[in-house]
DNA sequence: CAAGTATGTTCCATTATTTGGAACTATGAT
DNA sequence: ATCATAGTTCCAAATAATGGAACATACTTG
């Protein structure tokens, strides 16, 4: 159901607290950070005292802010480089945005959550609520789907079962058996869509992206608006979208590392 | 000595942990972190796995490696994005090296050390070891000796007492003395140099910038090398160099956040 | 391919750290 | 000046971390 259990002891839930106060996206009054977690205020207070310590995070003592710390920043920033498909992918995906004039993003997964790892916009394009570094839910985004669509069998299970089926539109699929049934039709064509199920008016044509051993490493999508084109339009997009794909598959598997989860 | 004491328990000791993975910039094997922690081999082994378990790393089963994981990716863009001065300074720093057709580097401190947070290089230009999210001493950079001068002096003894004074090049301030003999040049001039301490064959003028209450918040160099510049060349860019550190600084004070520490 | 060596994993009694309710202090609003 | 809200400290009890040593597994080599 959530993301990372509270298993893991002390070690576990201060990194529970380290992603609460990312996530604000802001800086956050302790007071705050009491309500969003489920540890008592003196705990609380002992984790920040302990992250701020470890540059982790910042304390700002004129505002009583907690915000990321530059120690974070540094780890955060080497992961990026050398724990994800961007930097490998970042000349196809570019090189695909600029043929086809749209946004293209490129997703990877987490705990059973869509990660956007990177994106790119022609020129001046509409915003999304893709941002990389945002995590989305998997069953109702088109990198999402194709992603679940090509795992093997016992991790398919699993990241079902961690779905939460939340409807974020009228076409959100929220049942179990209605996912199901699209990730059949997907695992044929090889391409999955989505029909506005995550925002209103955006939609999106997506594929899988396959590493050394036809392992699913990550996805593509290409995103419009349906001001711009209607969902079919898109399907003259899949070939340079499979091309990409197999091209950055291609470079994952050749290249030792960076590592492609 | 170094950089984050293990006085915070349990979860200081984890993070002391990632930082040898990341820093080792490849997968490493569970021996060689034994070897480069502090701690025994069975608390080694159980930090990983909480670690892993986490997503802060990832384990590669089959080459039995560990390496950062996307959890830790993930925060990647909002740390970058609030924590440092890269995304105000961008613009300045690019003008700069468009102005010049020279390499500029941005760097901010952490825990006594030099953290290198953003480099533009005109067209091509050559590489240096400065990568950002790179880690370099503050005693052989031109970007570090700039912040030191002009550090509270509390601040200043804490980062003269954690430098390791380690030889690069035969130019290396290696003696705390000499180190602040030149401190106090630059705290006069208000320019720092990098004399082929760091990297042989390369040469930085570096200017602090200030952020609100005058507070040093990072530093800004001009990098060339012997090949393309003499040392008293670079004099030419300090007008220059001095401009857009004072435009970064006040951009810093005036903006709320990002945060500059 | 068997014996040897290096590497990785598990166990568990001991030890040290975390935990969190409650009392306390600082801050700020009226 | 008074009250309310936010933040910090305390400390005995509860829990989790510790790490030496035994065990298992993967590699190497004669």
């Amino acid at each position: 159901m959530n993301k990372h259990v509270g298993t893991d002891g002390t070690v576990g839930k201060a990194l529970d607290l380290l992603d609460i106060v990312v996530g604000f996206g802001r800086p956050v009054r302790f007071s705050e950070l009491v309500d969003e977690s489920p540890y008592p205020k003196a705990t609380v207070h002992r984790f920040l005292q302990t992250l701020t310590n470890q540059g982790m995070l910042y304390y700002a003592e004129d505002r009583h802010t907690y915000a990321p710390g530059l120690r974070l920043a540094r780890l955060a920033h080497h992961a990026w480089q050398t724990a994800t498909l961007a930097p490998l992918a970042r000349p196809f995906i570019e090189a695909l945005s600029h043929e086809i004039s749209e946004t293209v993003h490129l997703a990877q997964m987490e705990a059973g959550l869509v990660v956007f790892i990177d994106k790119v916009r022609p020129a001046e394009g509409f915003q999304t609520l893709a941002q990389p570094g945002r995590l989305a839910p998997a069953h109702c985004t088109g990198v999402g789907k194709a992603m679940i669509a090509y795992l093997d069998p016992k991790h398919r299970e699993e990241v079902i079962d961690a779905q939460t089926f939340e409807r974020f539109t009228p076409a959100t699929l929220s049942k179990e058996t209605d996912l199901r049934a699209e990730l059949d039709l997907i695992a044929k064509s090889g391409i999955a869509y989505d029909r506005q199920e995550h925002e209103q008016g955006i939609t999106s044509i997506a594929a899988p992206i396959f590493g050394a051993g036809d392992k699913v490493i990550g996805a593509l999508s290409i995103v419009t608006s349906t001001m711009r084109a209607a969902s079919e339009d898109l399907d003259r997009f899949s070939p340079a979208l499979l091309r990409t794909a197999k091209q950055i598959g291609r470079e994952a598997s050749v290249h030792p590392y960076p590592v492609a989860h």
